[in-house]
RNA sequence: GGAGAGGUGGCCGAGUGGUCGAAGGCGCAGCACUGGAAAUGCUGUAUAGGGGCAACUCUAUCGAGGGUUCGAAUCCCUCCCUCUCCGCCA
């Protein structure tokens, strides 16, 4: 959410700024709102505090004697009910607005960050960075796609994920569901030894939540809901973590707060309908190792650039060849001021694929949901950071095509082989 | 799910209709004392929003929301949560 006051104060920043992402605004009707909005507060306000006067004054009054019932004091009874009335009409007025200012707010997206660059499209994301040698087809040799592999050995079961769910769910079997526990248990393991605290937080979760971290009110649609109770499987371990210090003030000097939590996640991916149906890459359950900062808003540039490297280490453990993007200011998610995405290589698609987004959301998880720090006598918003680290789903397709072998086998990168027992993936 | 108890500031804890944003204690900060420290003493110490250059000031907040009242932490209603016991359960 944004800062109601850079509304009041300069709104031309919003518009310019959001403008970057290709949205066209027109903020005067929202800045009305906001004006009215204070306008009854500072009228209702001094009416409660005539209110209070009369109300204190009823008190000595009696206390000093005179009658509860005489003139006087019905005289101000009166006078106070009147007041009464009238607040209650201005309060109403005030929640409207509020309300309406709220939800116009809740809307709008992140500012990006200075350093972003412009663009009108993905087509504008800028890429930083390039690690490995992305492997390409030698001389008559035909390299498969991830999910033929992974069906040649037997590793997933996609018709029958039909039967148990619908379709773009899978199950893992055998070795892939070994694989699958090793990743997860490897990149916790990695990421533990670099000072993050694990955490394994409730998958379902509630509308502030949601709210808190971005999902709602806009993006609904994306997830999916429990239909009797407040609570929806969380699309990603962001949301719970976020929540997990919503409200709540911290001391500086505990921060940064560094997490890493592994959870399933799970994605309704309305309109993609065609796109990737077959394999691991757009499921709507899907294992995921998140990262997650609590930040000083002092410490949140480098501790963009920490999460990213962070994230890449992971794929730099597992030899796996990658890219990074910077997101331009068209492509940025909602909450973020800025991300970087790290992009696999996949020999058998022969491309890059996303496979970690990392992003620093500056202040605006944080006011929605009211994470703030103490630092002295002051408050101020912390800043918040997430980054995946990574999708696990995606990873175990980057290592069944980059390790793929003539005789059908899977090679798996040495850091693996203490979690999943063995060096290669073969048919059984 | 049933029965009972309870939710007050960073923490503990008093407060059952009036000047209570809330005693007292702990913690924390500053000052004094000290060669330095401990102990001690004094002072200060919630959050959000509004107004003001500022000093300061107004409003709201005692789990949440409603109600009664001139006035609510205190009375009434609804809900949420925690704890204890019982039941059920991986």
């Amino acid at each position: 959410m944004l800062d109601q006051r850079l509304l009041r104060d300069n709104p031309e920043r919003i518009v310019s700024q959001l403008g970057r992402r290709g949205m066209t605004l027109d903020l005067t009707g929202l800045q009305l709102v906001a004006q009215q909005a204070r306008t009854l507060e500072e009228q209702r306000s001094s009416l409660q505090a005539e209110g209070n006067r009369i109300g204190k004054e009823v008190g000595s009054l009696i206390k000093g004697g005179a009658a509860p019932n005489g003139p006087e004091v019905q005289g101000l009874r009166e006078q106070g009910n009147r007041i009464k009335q009238q607040v209650a009409v201005l309060e109403e007025e005030e929640k409207g607005l509020d309300a309406k200012l709220r939800e116009q707010l809740l809307g709008l997206p992140n500012l990006p960050a200075a350093e972003v660059p412009d663009g009108r499209s993905e087509a504008d994301n800028v890429e930083v960075k390039r690690w490995g040698s992305p492997r390409q087809a030698a001389a008559g040799e035909t390299l498969e796609e991830h999910w033929q592999i992974a069906e040649r050995l037997g590793l997933l079961e996609t018709e029958r994920s039909v039967r148990i769910a619908q379709s773009r769910f899978v199950t893992l079997l055998g070795q892939g569901a070994r694989l699958e526990r090793a990743l997860i248990n490897f990149m916790l393991d990695l990421h533990g030894g670099k000072g993050y605290r694990e955490v394994l937080p409730p998958i379902l979760v509630n509308s502030a939540s949601l709210t808190g971290s971005g999902q709602l009110p806009k993006f609904a649609e994306e997830s999916f809901r429990c239909a009797d109770d407040d609570l929806w499987l969380t699309p990603t371990a962001e949301v719970p973590v976020t929540s997990l210090h919503r409200g709540e003030v911290i001391p500086a000097d505990q921060l940064p707060l560094k997490y890493v939590a592994f959870t399933p996640c799970f994605r309704r991916e309305a309109g993609s309908y065609g796109r990737d149906t077959r394999g691991l890459i757009r499921l709507h359950q899907f294992n995921k190792v998140e990262l997650y900062w609590f930040v000083h808003p002092e410490q949140s540039a480098e501790a963009h650039r920490q999460i990213t490297a962070d994230a890449e280490a992971v794929l730099e453990a597992l030899e796996l060849p990658y890219r990074t993007i910077e997101l331009c200011s068209a492509d940025l998610g909602f909450s973020a001021a800025r991300t970087y995405d790290l992009e696999v290589w996949l020999p058998g698609a022969g491309a890059y694929r996303e496979i970690s987004s990392c992003s620093t959301c500056s202040d605006f998880q944080a006011r929605r949901s009211a994470i703030r720090l103490k630092e002295g006598k002051g408050t101020q918003l912390v800043h918040t950071l997430n980054g995946s680290g990574l999708a696990v789903g995606r990873t175990m397709a980057a290592l069944l095509e980059n390790g793929q072998q003539s005789d059908g086998s899977v090679r798996l990168p040495a850091a693996l082989a203490p979690y999943f027992g063995a060096e290669c993936l073969t048919a059984t």
